[in-house]
This record gives structure tokens, sequence and C-alpha cells, in this order.
DNA sequence: TAGATTGTTAATCGATTAACAATC
DNA sequence: TAGATTGTTAATCGATTAACAATC
């Protein structure tokens, strides 16, 4: 078993007593981890405070919703002043768990894994791309955007090893359910899934689709629909 | 003005009287796009005929559901005996405008937009890649995927030529605004967009947003509460 | 104090579930 | 006919909206 992400202070503590986690809604999961990245550039443009009404200007919400979704974190906020930006991003990623070091490995590294390799963004919001694997020989023992990639059969040996939690399944959508099952074996617990197939359910292993082309179809219904 | 996708019959009229179009829950739009994607499988496996409970299994939702997304496309199923699965394909097809022809550039040849190239995806999607664009002369004119790679110059006069109506928007996020105003000036009805930024709103332009590393973080925050 | 903005309530809207009559 | 499965209803659950008292 490999696994558990770690930080400086123990993971499953709370630090606060702030009313935590318990069953915060889909909907309101996804806004958060958007207002953290809003509210990451405001902060960067030097920003200290924002309300409820410019953040969900800001992303085409209303500002109940904002108020109601930072609500799940606690009460963050100062009425007749609103939030305090730095505190807001730290609650909003502890509660995410993007405050912990995540260790992640990528399986498939064709063309789409090639982007991802070199994909800044992964470790701006501090995931650890740690190795890559591939069936091709020809591309294996390479570094590719400064990240390993090693055979498929080392797999199981290194998610041990590197104490590795998460893994993006960037393989061939035939190859998608037998490496699933191996990293599920391996003691991942989170599964990025490129692939165009519904996986099979191992317990104790969350996954998140995302399917490229479906995307471009919500696209093409939003169009028609529209009119 | 360029956009409009084309097809043998005329793109607005319904061939058959079958209740269309008005208003479909978000949340069934995503699902029948799924059941579209597994009863093409089911399909490619020799079934000509599928239930909504096997459907429903396929892809972990009930079977009440799936009944119900399907009458949003009108009265498709045999009581005692399912739904008769290349119908089914063709009415979501059609709801879904993925029975159009949709020509589609792409803004932006770095990494992702290199694996955006190649994926054979879209292609099997009936999505037509007609042009990338990309700002750095050291990789224009050239076939990359067996799709030309034009300097952003040319997009608006490309975009209106070839009669392109969607776009994948996949350059650096600082530029992604202005990129998507040149965009929605040349006709383009729809932007999948992967800049993690929302984008300004433009009257007639839909968007859909792929952020990479927002799926990593629903997929941390998946695991951490699931405990 | 006066203006601004939160936290929270009650009302509305939308989606899912369970159940079952209709019917192939 | 008997078994299977749809289409649809009514009940439940969840999310959003509007409004406003609390309070900085």
């Amino acid at each position: 078993m490999a696994a558990e992400p770690t930080q400086g202070d123990s993971s499953q503590e709370l630090p606060s007593g702030i009313a935590i986690n318990s069953s915060i809604p889909p909907a309101t999961v996804a806004r958060l981890i958007l207002y953290a990245r809003e509210l990451s550039r405001l902060r960067r443009e030097g920003e200290s405070h924002v309300s409820s009404k410019l953040l969900g200007q800001l992303l085409s919400v209303s500002d109940a919703v904002v108020r109601r979704d930072v609500n799940h974190l606690g009460s963050m906020g100062q009425r007749g002043v609103g939030y305090e930006i730095g505190p807001l991003i730290g609650q909003i990623r502890q509660t995410m768990g993007t405050n912990l070091s995540w260790k992640v490995a990528l399986i498939g590294a064709g063309s789409l894994g090639n982007a991802l390799m070199r994909y800044r963004g992964f470790d701006e919001q501090g995931f650890q791309l740690v190795a890559a694997f591939d069936t091709d020989p020809a591309i294996c023992s390479r570094n590719i955007g400064g990240i390993p990639v090693l055979p498929l059969e080392q797999l199981e040996s290194t998610i041990v090893a590197e104490a590795v939690s998460l893994a993006i399944l960037a393989v061939p959508v035939d190859a998608a359910d037998a490496v699933a099952k191996r990293l599920a074996a391996s003691g991942v617990v989170g599964i990025l899934n490129f692939a165009p197939r519904t996986l099979p359910k191992f317990p104790g292993v969350c996954v998140v689709n995302v399917d490229l082309a479906s995307e471009l179809q919500q696209l093409t219904f939003a169009v028609v629909s529209q009119k």
C-alpha cells in the first residue's frame, strides 16, 4: 500500500475548530475550486478583500450563491467588509485537500500524456507528477518535461516506492480497464480518467472523468439549443 | 460571418414531428451524451436493443433516470422490449446537434494543442478540425496530425473562408481573452476553453470550460471527503 | 451614525426516486 | 397468457433565489 498524501501537519487532524467537510454539495465543490482560482488572481493583483458580489460577478453566479457556498467552509466573512482573500483561499484549499502534497503518476505517454507532462497547471496547484508509464519501449527511459517515462511493468513497484496516491489515465480506451485495476490494486486512491469509457468501480478509489469529445458535444448542444 | 454547420437536410428543420429541444435539463444533456457513447459500443458488439436497466447499470445511474432522460427525446421505447439502439443513437445525435458537420479551429499549437491535433476522438464524433493557429513562427506552416498550423494573423480570414463554427482555445491564459474576442467577432458560435480563466461573455457565443487542474482538484476533494 | 455586506431564512425551482398502471 | 419493461405520476430530496435582520 502506498497512497497517503503528506504534509507538515498531520493530514487528518483539523487545525481549527471550523465546521468541516461533512457533505458539501457537488455543485458547491465545483464552484469553490473556481473561486480559489479567481481569488489567487485577485491576490496577485494586490487585492486583500473581496465581496460576494464581486466574486460572483467574476464567475457569473449570484452573490447569494457565493455566500452560501463560502459558508460551507465556516464563517469567513465580515459584515460590511467582505472576505479576506488569503484566509479564504487557505480554507478552500484545506477543504478541497489541495493544501496536501499529492504525488501523481501518469499512465500513457502518447500525445495526450505528452501534453499533460508538459502542462504547468498541475505543478502550480501543488500536484507532483513523479513518473509516467508506457508500453512502448521507444519512448520509455526518456525524460519528457522533466518527468521520467518508465515501462508499464514498473507501475506497481514505483507507485509503492514513491507513495503515489493519484493517477492520470491517458491510455487507449481498450487498455483503460486493465490499467485501472492495476492502479487500484497498487493503492492509488484517485484516478483522473481521460479514456472515453466508464471504468469499473474499485472500493476506496475515486474517479473523475474527462472526456474531451463529450465536452465538444456539450458545446454543440449549447449552440443548437440557444437559438 | 462564417459559422452555420451544414448537412444534407436543412439544419433548422425538424425531419420528424418529435417533441424537440425546448429546454432539456443540463444534467440530462450530460448523460445523454454518455448514453450515446455507450450505445455505440453496444452496437459495435452486435446488440440491437437495450433496456433502461442495462444502460443505467453501464453508467451507474438508475433505470428511472434513464427512462426520464430518454423521454426528453420523445417516445422511443417499446414496453416489454426496451429501446432500439440505432434509432436511439440517431435521436440523441440529432438533439445534441452532433448529426451536423461542425468545422473546428484550434487556437494554440503548444503541447496541449499538439495533443488535441493528434486526438482521434473528435474526428470519430464527426468534428472536422480544419486548421490550427499559433503565434510562434517556428511551428507555423507545418502539418501536425494532418492539420495545417497557420500564423494567428490568418485567424479571421480562415474562419470566414472555411466557415468554421467552433473553436478550441488552447492558448496561454493571458492570451485567452483577446483571442476569444477575435473568435467571437469572426462569427464563431462556440468555444471549448482550456484556459484556466472565465472568459468574458460575447452574445451568440457559447462557452464550455475544461480546466485540467480543476478536475484534479475535484478528484482530491472526492478522495479526502470519502473517508 | 450611515453605508455596505454578511449570514440565514422562507419560498421557489429543479432533479431524483419509488412505484405502478399501461402495454408490448 | 405471463413476463418484461416502458412512460408517467406523486413524493422526496437538493439547489437556487429573494429578502432582510444582524452587524461591521
